[in-house]
DNA sequence: AGCACGATGCTCT
DNA sequence: GAGCATCGTGCTT
């Protein structure tokens, strides 16, 4: 089942924490490409200066002012594709940045679109999963759309760890150091932990 | 295994 | 024209 809007309708720091664990689910060229979430970041309204969102609503950042649930997904860098989940009510312009997962499901495909190179990053993510520009305004609560999330394995608070959001090298603090960053100790998740969701879930 | 730096192109001023 | 929510390479230890 795909985690539904109102999930996505929360503060968004629960929601970056709850995405831990959960399957990120890709259909590229009808083949099936599914990643356990392992690490996200929270960015959290106009006043947070680590948000896009800082500088009001502007043609790249617009999705974030929409309704939860959609894909907010940019390109920065000149090569790199980022894929966000928008949170909280339409109009608050926050989201959740998935930064890393585990892959469960199509590897080798991903492996081989990474030219055998790890998906382990942000930006290695999307090009595993071929997510670029035509997957910003995704709903990412319907599953027909090719691009969804759907609720995974348990990760209790025991095995995350917080810490300061990565990369925001000249935003002033307090937002540069807010701990707003979800990581799955030891980056990885277990696999007596998904035995254990599989188990549960039957 | 870790650090430094250049690549690269879109977005906003 | 500057600034990026990064990555890969190539260098040093």
């Amino acid at each position: 089942m795909t985690l539904p809007r109102n999930f996505y309708d929360r503060p968004t720091l629960q929601v970056a924490r709850d995405l831990i664990g959960a399957r990120l689910v890709r259909i590229l060229d009808g083949v099936k490409l599914v990643g356990l979430i392992t690490e996200t970041e929270a960015y959290i309204g106009e006043k947070d200066l680590g948000c896009h969102a800082r500088v009001g609503k502007t043609n790249r950042n617009a999705m974030m002012f929409g309704p939860p649930g959609h894909a907010y997904v940019y390109f920065t860098y000149g090569n790199h594709w980022m894929l966000n989940a928008v949170t909280e009510r339409e109009g608050f312009p926050a989201a959740v940045l998935i930064r890393a997962i585990q892959p469960i499901e199509g590897a080798e495909i991903m492996s081989k679109r990474r030219s055998g190179r790890d998906s382990f990053g942000p930006g290695k993510l999307t090009q595993a999963m071929g997510i670029t520009k035509s997957g910003n305004g995704v709903d990412l609560t319907d599953s027909g759309s090719g691009l969804w999330i759907e609720a995974g394995v348990h990760v209790p608070n025991s095995r995350v760890t917080k810490s300061p959001r990565v990369g925001l090298y000249s935003v002033p603090e307090p937002w540069k150091s807010k701990p707003w960053r979800f990581v799955v100790k030891g980056w990885k998740i277990s696999n007596e932990e998904s035995a254990t969701s599989l188990r549960s879930s039957q």
